[in-house]
Order: structure tokens, then sequence, then C-alpha cells
DNA sequence: GTCTATACTGAGATAGAC
DNA sequence: GTCTATCTCAGTATAGAC
């Protein structure tokens, strides 16, 4: 069939959704979708690159969102600089919004920056978004040095990554997965103090 | 010979920290400690549960550590709440201080959130220190509920696990791994500024 | 160009002899 | 407690049918 590479694609990213990239295997990937072994490898050629091309179909909708609102954000704002939280909603709310409709794949997503699965996938995948949106805060806030403000976007990266694959602690009942929307307010509330913290030394404590 | 367990225990901690845990097979670990494939098995049952071992190991020190300073900063501090910074610093610190000494091990224990692989795990080994660090900060900052205290901690330690296990992405240059301490202190800043972060409703932006 | 059948190597796990 | 032998299943590679 013409279409033996898309329902490969579709199974695989239903199986890795639901069982994590470790966890399935290729033959499960070709009985849910009818086809042989070996047309993974021809397609793909590997089981990492057949993962590479289910996050890039993925990526791609979330990434053109996030500009698409920084591009309207920047175009309302003129020269002056975008409110932090208008800068974290663009980059957060394409990922977060799609937990709801695909929570499964999503934690894939979530994974991938921590696994030392692929680095590479990531760099390749959404560097370009990151460094826009690196631009757009540093013009917010001006004070913060290169290298500080990449750390915190550093920070940043790992509080949406662990939100967006990870069960939360039960330390309290009632932090049960909420709507979207509403852990997405409390992440950008969190991020925006923590972008505008100030950079001063902070109070040492010795160890032992 | 008795101490067949620890001599596992130890070539799998290496490897494990050098190449992670799904990269590792139980047949390198074997030909490293000088011991048969089956006594694996026969100490520890499964792969999983040998690393559950070795994570044991590993995260008693920190958790010990972790408890100690902030009893001393609770006894310091008498009947008034720990400032958020010093409460921060006693979390982060012993975890973030052995990431020099022990680079690769520490990816593999910041892994453990990102991962899907044994939430149980995580779970077993960090939440009775987790409850302490919960009860600390929730005197010291009132204001904010259960329920978003327990998210705000969420976020918390989805940056502190990316910090410990991923490399920076290089949207500038200069943002090489630095000192333990350095990144330390613009941690704990960041996350300060978070944890106190306003709670009240921010902007919305529709999306489309 | 696409796909099928099959073989190869190495993984984790286990039964049973010693 | 330890080790040999073996099982099942994984990812990968290739030869050849259409």
């Amino acid at each position: 069939m013409i279409d033996t590479k898309q329902k490969i694609l579709d199974s695989a990213e239903r199986l890795f959704g639901e069982q994590g990239y470790g966890a399935t295997s290729l033959r499960q990937v070709i009985a849910e979708a009818g086809v042989n072994l070996a047309a993974i490898h021809y397609h793909f050629g590997s089981k990492e690159e057949l993962v590479d091309a289910v996050i890039l179909r993925k990526a791609e909708p979330v990434n053109r969102e996030r500009l698409e609102m920084l591009d309207r954000l920047e175009a309302e704002a003129g020269d002056r600089p975008v409110a932090m939280e208008q800068i974290l909603e663009a980059f957060l709310a394409p990922a977060v919004s799609r937990v709801a409709a695909n929570p499964e794949f999503s934690k894939l997503m979530g994974r991938l920056l921590g696994e030392g699965m692929m680095p590479a996938v990531v760099d390749k995948h959404f560097r370009h978004v990151g460094m826009r949106f690196v631009k757009a805060m540093a013009k917010t806030l001006p004070e913060l040095s290169p290298v500080e403000l990449g750390w915190r976007i550093h920070f940043m990266i790992g509080a949406m990554a662990h939100t967006l694959c990870a069960q939360p602690v039960q330390f309290h009942t009632g932090l049960e997965m909420e709507d979207g929307q509403a852990v997405l307010q409390r992440l950008v509330a969190f991020l925006s103090g923590g972008m505008r913290a100030p950079v001063e030394q902070i109070s040492r404590i010795e160890v032992k």
C-alpha cells in the first residue's frame, strides 16, 4: 500500500504514547499496523529514526502555534517588550493544551527532555523555536545576562517537561490532574516569578 | 563469595551511571563484577530491582543530608518559619553538590523523575523527605493553598531533575556546566521567585 | 521502488544440577 | 549460594518476490 508509512506512524504514535519508547517493541507496531517488520526499516531505518519521525509529526503543529502566538504578541507590542506572562503562555499553552487530547503522547514529548534518549532529536525539533523565545525574553528582561537567562530557560523547560510527563507526587490529596487551563495558569504564575527573581547573591549555608 | 552482592552493586552503579539504565545490559554488569548472570537474579530478582537497590544506596545519604540541614534550620528558627531560600538550599544542595563527584550517576538520579521508568521507586525513596519539606514550606508561605503549594513543588522538582540530568540547550554560548555552587545559587534564586509568586488570575490569551 | 520471509545477535529470565 | 544450559523475545540485516 501507498500509506504503509502512515499506518506505521499512526501505530507507533499510539503505542509509544501509551507504553513509552523503550517498552514498545517494533513487533507490536507492525502487528497493529498490519505490515511487515522489515517495512519499518525500509521506511525509517531504525527504531530511533521511527520515533524521530513520530515526534516530528507532533512537534511541528506545537511549534507553529507557539510562533504564531509570539508573532501576534510582538506585533501588538510594537517596539515595547512583551509581558513575561504572555511570552510564557505562548510557549507553554500549545504544549499543555494537548495533554487533554492526547495525554499519553504528551508524556512521551515531556520525557524526551528528561531522558538521555535523544538530545539530538530535541535539539533538532525545538531549538529554532527556543531561539525566538530567548530573544523575546531578553527584550522583556534586559537586566538578565545571557547566561543567567539561559539557565532560567533551562529551569523553565524542566518544570514544563516534568508537568507534561509526570503525575504529581501526592504529598497532599486533591492534587490530581486538573483542568489543563488551571495547570497552565499555575505554571505561568510560578515561572513568571522565577524569571523575574533578583539575581543578587543569596545566603550561604555551610554543609556539615 | 560473600560480597558478590556488593560487587554487583558497585559495577551496576558505575555502568548505569555512565551509560544509563536502558543502555546497560546485565551481561555487562556481570562481566565487570566477575560473577555469573544468574547471581543478579538470585540476589535482586530482576534488572529493575537491581537499579532500585543501586538508587537506594545513593539516595539515602542525599536524603539524610537534606533532613539534617532542614532540622538545623528549623532549630535555629525556633517558632518562626524558615526562609524559603534556606529551605530550597537544604533540599537542592545535597543533590546538586554530588553532580561534580559523580556526574553520570546524578544523571540517572535526575532521569528517574522524568522517565516513566519507576515512579514507584521515586515515591518509595523520596516521599518521606518530600513531606517534611512540604510542611516547612507551608509554614513559610501560609498564603498558599495546599493544592497550589503541591503544584509549585511539582514544578520545583521538574526544574531540579532537569538540571541534574540534562545538558542545557545551547541557545547562547557560555552556558556550559558551571561550578555546582553557581548553578545551585541560580536555581535557588529562580525557585524562590516562583514559590513566592502571587496566585491571582493571569491575563488570558485566546488561542487562534 | 516496495514489501515479505527469514535468519542473526544479544537481551532478560528461569529451571535445575551441584 | 552458585553456575550451566536454555527459553523467549527484542532490534537488526538481508535476500529475493512483486
